[in-house]
DNA sequence: TGGGAAGTTCCATTATGTGAAACTCAGTTT
DNA sequence: AAACTGAGTTTCACATAATGGAACTTCCCA
């Protein structure tokens, strides 16, 4: 009951350590996970065990080392197909993408950050560092900030209170002050901008994709590089990327399951 | 204590009501779960709390429904990410799909089912029902029955023992010897086939990734459809096929970890 | 062949999970 | 408008399952 931010259950727990597993990016020893957590031997050595059994995490007898499990895999693809957003935009952003000639991504908010869920490239793709499934900051994203900018005050307080605002380029909106002021920009245009503030050279359009009913969804980008091109022109593609986040939201409000219930067989 | 199968720890329960809601598809309102799992109403309803909180479940306000959470996709990535196979294959199958202008599949043994962790489509796709994450039977594809082939049998009895041995088309092994018989032939030709087995008109090669010391990583085919070509032409591919997975076996062999402890800072 | 570190098991203690039942609150129905 | 319904939520006494210190077993390296 120390702190109740993270995780008061052994569900909680348990997951820490799989997320402690996946953000080593590597393959990793016991000890190594012991090292990292707060937790004693033995308790971490049976969610370990737990884990491995269950086939979240899994275990290389050659290396004596564990990695993230492929049933993982096999739910996040459940995950990313039943996800309202995702599939249901692809064809959409697939279509965006092929109009405008540029690399479009598609993103959700995660707690704080933003979680690229789709991205089409552009017929020459930009070398960044974007990627399905992929998480970035949302200060200083195009898709961060239009979402920041359609959150209500309480949950984008509590948000802003984690964006680390580590200036990645020059053009880094750094402090809370500029990103407030950005964001009241942002809902008066209605769409926003990324001006290199996260990678150099790396520029977007964003748009907001909300419901009928005015909650967020995510967001969508057309992104390209100062090499290629200017915002300026970028902005002019404003009412097709409009056009096409509408698209979408009508799309995912009509879909509704079959029915209340659904038939118990398989 | 009745079935140890499934799941005795609080762990295990939060993953199975996971893997329920995964199952359906499509989100899913809380009454459904209850009618599916074999929880009381309050125990379920503290998981879907939990997992909720925990980020694995989302739920929608205006539906009233849990999906599954966007946690996982993150998760899943990582999970990609640092599989020794899926990373460092990629360049191969993609060199290997260029080369021999067909479908490229890398599959990877998930309990008894096949696993796609990745896939590299022909410049003119199949319509085929594989995709990356996706699971299918592996008694009657080219890259299950390939795995199968190079189990040791305790575990490969294991795994025959969960086939259902449908028959998904006339050229389906729909028996425990038909299948046997042909691991045998795989094991002395060294690869196999997939002679329409699983979708008709759809064929393949198939080869087994196999660590140096001969331990099962996971398999890669060539796919192709019998309007396109024919098994006796695809045969023609094996030596680059197997050169391929030689080399992602080798690379992967030398995917250590950058030393034995990291140091601890972000 | 001994010292040390990694990995594993034990078990008394206690925190957590459990689930029947009671409650709330819509949206019906009478 | 009062009673009913059923989905969703909360409560609380009880029991199971998690906890972690300490002891044990490898296995490696000197």
């Amino acid at each position: 009951m120390s702190d109740a931010s993270s995780s008061a259950g052994t569900v909680g727990k348990a997951l820490e350590v799989l997320d402690l597993v996946g953000a080593q990016g590597r393959p990793v020893r016991f000890a190594e996970l012991q090292g990292l957590s707060r937790f004693p031997k033995a308790t971490l050595y049976r969610f370990v065990q737990t884990l491995t059994n269950e086939g979240m995490l899994s275990f290389d007898p050659e290396r004596q080392t564990y990695g993230l499990g492929i049933r993982l895999v096999r739910m996040a693809h459940n995950a990313w197909e039943q996800s309202s957003l995702a599939p249901i935009a692809r064809r959409h952003i697939e279509a965006l993408s092929a109009q405008v000639g540029e690399t479009v991504h598609l993103a959700q908010l995660d707690h704080a950050q933003v979680l690229y869920v789709d991205k089409v490239n552009a017929r020459e793709p930009l070398q960044m560092y974007s990627q399905a499934g992929k998480v970035g900051p949302a200060y200083c994203t195009g898709v961060g900030k239009v979402m920041l900018a359609y959150l209500d005050e309480d949950l984008l307080a509590r948000v802003i209170e984690q964006q680390s605002f580590h200036p990645f380029t020059p053009h880094t909106l750094n402090t809370e002050a500029k990103l407030r002021d950005e964001l009241k920009a942002i809902q008066n245009r209605g769409y926003g901008f990324d001006r290199e503030e996260h990678e150099p050279g790396i520029i977007c359009v964003a748009h907001p994709i909300l419901t009928p009913g005015g909650r967020l969804l995510g967001a969508l980008s057309v992104t390209s590089s100062t090499g290629r091109t200017s915002l300026t022109a970028l902005e002019e593609f404003v009412p097709i990327i409009k056009e096409t986040a509408n698209a979408i939201s009508v799309e995912a409000a009509q879909w509704r399951f079959p029915d209340t219930h659904q038939p118990k067989g398989s």
